[in-house]
Order: structure tokens, then sequence, then C-alpha cells
DNA sequence: TAAATTATTTGCCAAGTGGACAAAATTAAC
DNA sequence: GTTAATTTTGTCCACTTGGCAAATAATTTA
């Protein structure tokens, strides 16, 4: 009666899980950690008020397999695009990620806010999205920093590594805010074909200044 | 006794707010509104329990004098610069206009911030914040957009106002997120030489990528 | 089908919060 | 010295929250 249950379940208990992650991903990225309370996250799923504790075992093992849920969606997505172009040659290849990048932040844009949420200030869910998430990512961009030739041209009109990071991140931030990008705008941003754009638009950006850097040398 | 003070007030008066103003800016950039108490603000202000009621009325007054001045100071810093340039040569005038951004971005990193938790759903803060911060900019983002020539080569590889936008917003998310900035990179993200490397960077990236669209043409 | 396990529902609580009102006490102004 | 401005202290009360525990229901197993 008080154990949770496993991953193994059937289709029940497996749907009140589901629609508890759901739920919980999109209120902790609209609200942050702090403001969403687990009645909440039940509410909004339609279930009963106490199954996030039992399923679960507490708020905090709740968050991160919310958390493992939404950044596995990314990888799942990132994965096997990046397997797959380590072949292509670098600028191309650069441009293909980050087209491929921009296109899971508008998919998963609840990361994004996720992120600007928690990068504030160091806390242990900080921690969590560094070592799950952040990282990995972060040494891609390093790793993609140098195949394309960055190094070479460090200092000049060029960004380091954790700027070019935040460059890609933050453009997505239009995703993540979308009452106002509405607002200001008037058009939707999650119309694919400005997605596309944007997508388009900074891989040729980045790749550009990348290589105008090389011809710089 | 109940009068709230008025600003033509003298020193120990305006002490007092001045610190509940620089406590209340940090307080609701780094938790949000609702998870900021009044409490906690005058208690991070090194005052009694009660001023904020007493010196701005209610919560959501006081809010909004934060914000007064949190962007009043962003606002002393940019205006004199887009006065002083307008007879600078419109690709140059971008270039100084981002760079002098991208350093206010840094220096009033909170604006950042409160743009990021606001900007997910639409009430009454993000109301206020579009009519007196977002929307002016956006529109000076339009305008250099049409001086520098963007709207030639729409399309192709370049990006929307709104994107361009939100490229040069975003890419201050560094700033906003300075925990997660140094345990990523292991370095400051306030350090000036990183600062101006950023804005130069920057400032090359966009009028690059506005040249080449005219030169395609 | 009975027993056992799993899952859901309901009751409850102990503690804490938070904004606002009111009145006293202190300080400054005239 | 009287008046007004400012600060300090007291208090309220509705509301929230995470979690525990027990009761009920559903499903599986023997």
């Amino acid at each position: 009666m008080s154990e949770p249950a496993t991953q193994t379940n059937l289709s029940k208990a497996a749907l009140t899980q589901e629609k508890l992650l759901s739920a919980g991903i999109h209120l902790f990225s609209q609200q942050g950690f702090e403001a969403t309370s687990t009645r909440q996250v039940q509410q909004l799923a339609g279930v009963q008020r106490n199954l996030i504790t039992y399923h679960f075992g507490s708020k905090e093992a709740f968050w991160k397999a919310c958390m493992g849920q939404l950044f596995g969606r990314i990888s799942n997505s990132m994965q096997p695009a990046i397997a797959q172009s380590v072949d292509i040659e670098p600028v191309e290849r650069i441009r293909f990620l980050i087209r491929r990048f921009i296109r899971a932040s508008a998919a998963h844009h609840e990361s994004t806010r996720i992120m600007f949420d928690e990068g504030r200030s160091g806390n242990w869910r900080l921690e969590w999205l560094i070592a799950h998430y952040a990282k990995p990512f972060f040494d891609l961009v390093c790793d993609l920093y140098a195949d394309g030739g960055y190094k070479d041209t460090r200092g000049e009109g060029t960004l380091t590594e954790i700027q070019l990071y935040y460059l890609v991140v933050g453009s997505a931030a239009g995703y993540a805010m979308g009452a106002e990008y509405q607002q200001l705008s008037g058009s939707d941003p999650f119309d694919e074909k400005l997605i596309d754009q944007h997508a388009n638009a900074m891989a040729e950006i980045i790749t550009q200044n990348l290589t105008r850097g090389s011809e710089r040398k």
C-alpha cells in the first residue's frame, strides 16, 4: 500500500503519472518550483489530491521526474542528429545542429523557461539541471566552437564559448515569452514558417561570423 | 499621519525609500512578484516592517515604483545615446547602440530577469512593462531595422524585427543567470573585458548579417 | 473466489504566510 | 509648543502547503 509504483506498471497508473508529468512540466515552467503547489498540478492533471506523493514520493522527486521527461524529449530530438552528423563538414554541421536546436527550443519551450528561472541562484535544482542538461550541451557547443575554427580568431569581434552558448539559448527567449512576443509583434511565435526562418537565420548568422573570423586571420 | 510621502521630501524618508527600492528591485528580479513578500523586502532593506505600505500604499504600487526606477536607469543610459547618434550613418549607429545596450543589460541585469519572468503570461505587470519599456524599445529596434536596410532582404537568411529583438535581449541571458554562467564557464560574467567583447561581437554579428543581406540583394 | 497487492480517495493538521489596518511612539518642521 | 511626518509595534485572519494516515476501490494473484 505504501510502495511507490515502478515504471513497469501498466496503463491506469502509468496514465496518471503521464498526466501529472505533463501538468508538472507546464506549471513548473510557467511559475517556477516554489510558486507551484502539488495541489495545483494535480488539479490541472485532473487527478485526485495525493497522487504525487504516492507515485513520486515527494514534490522534489516529482520535479526531477518532470525535468527528466522534458529534457529527455529534447535529448531524443538532438542526440540522433548529433550522432548522424559527425561526418559532415564542420561548418555545415554547425548550421545543421543550430537549426535543429532552434526548432527543438520552440517545440519544448518549457526548457528555456526552466533554465531562465533556475539559472539565477545556485540550489539543488540548478545542480541537477547543469549536470543533466546544461553541462553536456555546453560541452557540445565547445566542441563545435573548436571544430569551426572559432578559437583561432578569439578576442576580436567574436564570442567566447559561453557567450555563444547564451546567444543560441537566449535567442529562443521569444518562445519562452509567448505572451510578450505576441503583444509586441502581433504574430504567433509558434508559426512554423517563422520558426524555420529563425532557425535558418541563426544558422547563417553564427556560421557567417565564424567564417568571417577565419578569413580575417 | 496616513498620507504617503511625496517625492519632494527630504533625506530621512527619501533614504528609506531608496533602500526599499533597491531591495525590491533585487528581490523582484530574483524571485518574481508573487514569491517576494513585502516583509522580505523590508528586511533586506534593513527597515521596519510596514514602511512599504506607508511610503508606497500597496505592494502593487511599490512594484511599479521599483520598475520605474530600474527602467529609468536604463533609459537614462540609452536615451542620450539614441538622441546623440541620430546623425551617424545607420549601420555604424546600430553598432554603437547595440554595444551600448549590451553594456546596459549587464549593468542592469535585473531588467532581463524581470522580462523573462513576466513575459510568459499576460497580466497587469506585463501590461505595464510593455507600455513603459518593451514597446518603446521594440519600436526603436524596428526603426533601426528599417534604417539598416534589413527590410529589403527579408525572408532569406535574415531575422524578423521581433526575432532580432529577442536575439539582442536574449543574448544578455548570461547576465541574468549569473549562477549558471559561473558554473558552466568558470568565469565571471561581469568581467568588464568580457562584457566589452560581448558587446563588440554582438554589434559585429548583427550589422554583418545586415550588410551581407544588402549585398545579396 | 478469496486474499493480497496496487491504486485512488478523503480527512486532517500543524505550521506558516502575507498584506493590510490601527494605534502608539518617535522625530522633524514651523 | 503645536502640528505634521515618519517610524515602530501590535494584531488580524483568511489562506496555503506538503505530507501523513486511514478508508475505499480496483486489480492482480493464488
